[in-house]
DNA sequence: ACAATAGTGTCTCTCAGACATTATTCG
DNA sequence: CGAATAATGTCTGAGAGACACTATTGT
């Protein structure tokens, strides 16, 4: 950014003197790894063929065939090399879990707890990314072996709050349920907010985890969370869907992820903007045919 | 979380012998920093005894005395020791530079190009934090002998839109000058914001550096973006007043902060659930007095 | 009196929630 | 036909933008 200066410093070096004397290895370093939630959104089975199927939201857990945590289901990551900028690594991890690129992905948080890891001292940065399920080329990759998509569920369980004298005390009881058809992870995240004075402070931690490995629980409450809030003013949904879809899939997906069912007509209106009519249509759906719909990439964010 | 696992791995060993026989060393790592961001707002002189003195945004820099960029202005941050958490080291930084606790802080991003520092491979987690002046123990500390708070400034003075297949690219160079009174120093960040199919990436680069050290300026553009960004939908802002304050004064806040002038009126009818009325005015003020507020934590977030 | 800010009232427009109604397909 | 989804119309109330108007102080 800007040429080496020659000015002295206190010990009457230049720049170029400095950084040839300068030794990185006297300071120990943690150890940096990405984690990745690949998220998705899959229609569940449907026997009446005339209902449309349920949509599940689901992520990607890899079984863990190594200490710590070994047999237990843990987020895809790895480390970050030296020489690699972390997005690449996420990147990188992405593409060996799922085999695409190109495709939505963001920074969540970075967990700097020092406990996090009982190898090393292990500082995580998290990063979330967004699947549609059609252009999906299912667990490709090398350590993907043992990589599977979890149905994800989670519900409050338990609300406290105490009141202070300028603010009060919120504690949230989570559990998070992760299923495979074949196997169930879950985990309970307890979550306190502390509001006094004008300030607010949130800190999450795992309380109980069966079947999650490290302390991955936790980052998976935050991603949906985020997920769930994104969803509301931002167009991430779209990045779940398929190129053309309909507007009662994409209502679909957005009630998966907030939770609730929302109404049609309302719905309809607040997407008008964001997506583009084509002339195609569903078929052989077992009742009226749906306008095909695509995302409209000019729509004004405001 | 759990209780070391018996299990035994491909090599034949238990997750304690695993560990004993792990070593850490191997692995060349990064080093970790945190940077912080700390915002607050000030009143700017003022002639005439009857008008309100203005706003502004201020930013705390750090002269850097070493190299490299020794004599630029940097973010206060240091290196995150393999002992601490993240956010400790973060709360170190921000204890020594401003000598107060138990303010408002946030995890902004995680920046992790390989070549941001000359020295060695540095990953930075950068935080916000937001400081009412008035309680403000101006520059103590140490390390803060060269502290100083700078007038943010900032706008786009480029704008090029170029329209893709399925979607556009937007680049954006904005210039952010920081003031200090006896010295300036500015900077051009280019954003380039691609949207294509159902995608976006943004990406961020410093074009430019006249006086801040490192990736900072590219920092500081993210920073002031989010804080504009929250301010609209969360509480952050009562973080930058004092206990007391008039709906004026906090009006004047979210006008300097997004840059553009509000309706009193509708200013009032939404801030009204957020705020407590107090029975104490301000006085001598040369107009009418005006009712002391202060932040109702009980608001009803949705 | 005057300059300035403090604070309220009210009209309009937009938009979300709610719900009713019509349209269309396939077995 | 009947079961299901698709799609639109319309009433209502909440809230933001706009602007006019009243209130109150210190010099």
């Amino acid at each position: 950014m800007t040429e080496p200066s020659s000015i002295r410093d206190r010990n009457g070096l230049t720049e170029q003197e400095y950084l040839q004397a300068y030794d990185a290895s006297i300071y120990e370093r943690p150890s940096v790894t990405v984690d990745m939630l690949i998220f998705t959104v899959l229609n569940k089975e449907q026997d009446n063929y005339r209902k449309l199927p349920e949509k599940s939201l689901q992520l990607l857990l890899i079984k863990r065939g190594e200490h710590p945590f070994i047999g237990q289901w843990a987020l895809p990551g790895g480390f970050v090399s030296v020489h690699e900028r972390v997005e690449d690594a996420a990147l990188r991890e992405l593409k060996s879990e799922t085999n695409i690129e190109n495709i939505y992905m963001e920074q969540l948080f970075t967990w700097g707890d020092v406990e996090r890891d009982p190898r090393t001292r292990v500082i995580s940065c998290s990063y979330m990314a967004l699947v549609d399920r059609t252009s999906l080329d299912i667990q490709a990759g090398d350590d993907a072996a043992d990589a599977k998509w979890f149905e994800v569920a989670y519900h409050v369980f338990q609300e406290k709050k105490t009141n202070l004298d300028h603010g009060y005390e919120l504690e949230k009881l989570l559990k998070i349920t992760l299923r495979n058809g074949l196997e169930t992870v879950s985990a309970t995240v307890k979550i306190v907010e502390v509001v006094s004075g004008r300030s607010t402070r949130v800190s999450r931690e795992v309380v109980d985890s069966q079947g999650i490995a490290f302390d991955h629980a936790k980052i998976i409450e935050y991603a949906i969370e985020r997920l769930r809030n994104k969803i509301e003013y931002t167009d991430i949904a779209f990045n779940l869907m398929p190129p053309l879809f309909t507007l009662s899939e994409l209502q679909q997906v957005y009630e998966v992820l907030l939770g609730k069912e929302l109404l049609a007509a309302a719905f309809r209106r607040k997407m008008a903007s964001m997506v583009i009519e084509t002339n195609e249509f569903t078929k052989d759906a077992g009742h009226r045919p749906s306008k095909l719909y695509r995302f409209n990439p000019n729509w004004n964010r405001n």
